[in-house]
DNA sequence: GTAACTAATTACCAAAAGGTAACTATCTTA
DNA sequence: TAAGATAGTTACCTTTTGGTAATTAGTTAC
């Protein structure tokens, strides 16, 4: 009895640090839905990435690039091309997420039929 | 292949507006914690909740357990015990939060043991 | 040669998030 | 009767987050 309250406040424990550190990684307004952008479309430029994501300004959208980049869960390459293109795509650390990043989506889906009418 | 284009972006949008909900519901520092702690260990006190997650501020946890109310995750009772309780447990669409919760404590264990080695 | 697109950066500002510390009110135990 | 636990609340303050608007610098199309 003792032993499996233990176990299970171990395991409870650890769930939550886990969690905890996902947070600090993902935190904020914009990173999963960078994260699922490059999920869903591969390789993406700054200019792709703002017009997908919407209002997001350049300096969030910027900012926000550079956490996930320090982070290894993107990789940022600067291509040669006519105009000075940049192209994002996730890293294999950062395709990892797709779990969270699907059961987000098929929540929120679910959770928009059901209840928000 | 123009159609298949449409698709894919369809797709992507409806999944990016769906996560969107999910943030505004489980935006901060602390709803995936509480949620967490009330998945693992069922119906919890206030002071419970407070203990488990640790540093968290009484005004703070009292704020963010008012957010998850009345969004139906969770319900809170009085009970009319010794010293008056309060309990907290997860609703249905609360607890429908699992595979969330569940992939990312899994990622975030699996984070800590290769990248922060 | 001017407008437009690329990928940002900079300065400035407002709002939100979250922390500290003290306090309330009720009840129980030593 | 004072201490300690229950569940918060309040005032105050700092930090973080994110938004606006303008600017930079390089390239290219008109």
């Amino acid at each position: 009895m003792e032993k499996t309250k233990i176990e299970l406040s171990e395991q409870c424990h650890m769930s939550m640090k886990a969690i905890s550190d996902v947070q600090d990684l993902m935190g904020g307004k914009w990173k999963y839905l960078i994260i699922s952008s490059l999920y869903f479309l591969d390789k993406m430029r700054f200019m792709d990435l703002k017009r997908q994501i919407g209002t997001i300004a350049p300096k969030v959208l910027s900012k926000e690039l550079k956490d996930l980049e320090v982070n290894h869960l993107i990789i940022r390459t600067v291509c040669n091309t006519k105009p000075i293109t940049v192209e994002y795509e996730l890293t294999t650390l950062g395709r990892s997420l797709h779990k969270i990043i699907t059961a987000m989506a098929e929540w929120g889906i679910d959770y928009r039929s059901t209840v928000l009418k």
